[in-house]
DNA sequence: AGTAGGATAATCT
DNA sequence: GATTATCCTACTG
């Protein structure tokens, strides 16, 4: 059975996102199994998105078609990869989180340095250091011949093996269970909420 | 093991 | 000027 991944990333985020764990995520002479994403709505509805505002240059992208790289840069520091989701006009899309290096090994290492190879992967910014992507990666097409490239699982991915949960790091929202990772994968992130700004 | 705090700059109000 | 879809270091027990 074929994942058919225009189809997939036309549909709704969260079912998108799903139907990205097990794919591979290719660039900078680095693959990755993906084992962690977070689904993200647009305009109303999903405050910890970042098109809850409305349309802006940074999240140009989101709103256009489906399967195009929304990557952006935060905390001074790191830069995070998203597939648009949905149909064109209407934002959405799915932050990749996290992966197990299945090929390039050395390349992602030189990257960065030395950790355990399942935290090479292990977190949206890690992930993109891992396979060098920055901003030059903004708005290129992930289905085709680009830079970045997603191609569909090796191996069916079994259903029952898919955990949702709270989503990390955002302010608010956390009823929505839009989290979703493989169960038992060791690349998955740990990362809780903590240290949130409290400001009284 | 677990968590608290700082780094650091683009983006938006 | 405040905020941030994070990561790393250092400290506590």
């Amino acid at each position: 059975m074929t994942t058919d991944l225009g189809v997939l990333l036309s549909g709704p985020p969260d079912v998108a996102g799903r139907g990205l764990l097990g794919c591979r995520l290719h660039a900078g002479g680095v693959t990755v199994r993906l084992t962690e994403v977070e689904a993200y709505a647009g305009t109303g509805g999903d405050p910890a998105s970042h098109a809850h505002r409305g349309r802006t240059p940074r999240n140009a992208v989101m709103f256009g078609p489906p399967g195009y790289a929304y990557v952006y840069f935060t905390y001074g520091m790191h830069w995070c990869l998203n597939v648009v989701t949905g149909v064109e006009g209407v934002a959405s899309a799915v932050l990749l989180r996290a992966g197990e290096v299945v090929d390039g090994l050395p390349a992602a290492r030189a990257r960065r340095g030395p950790v355990a190879d399942r935290d090479l992967a292990r977190g949206p910014a890690r992930l993109c250091q891992a396979l060098g992507i920055d901003r030059a990666a903004y708005g290129t097409y992930l289905l085709g011949d680009g830079p970045v490239t997603l191609r569909p699982p090796a191996e069916s991915v079994d259903p029952a093996r898919i955990v949702a949960g709270p989503r990390v790091g955002v302010t608010g929202a956390h009823d929505l269970p839009w989290r979703f990772w493989l169960a038992g994968e060791p690349t998955v992130s740990a990362y809780r909420r903590h240290a949130p700004r409290r400001r009284f």
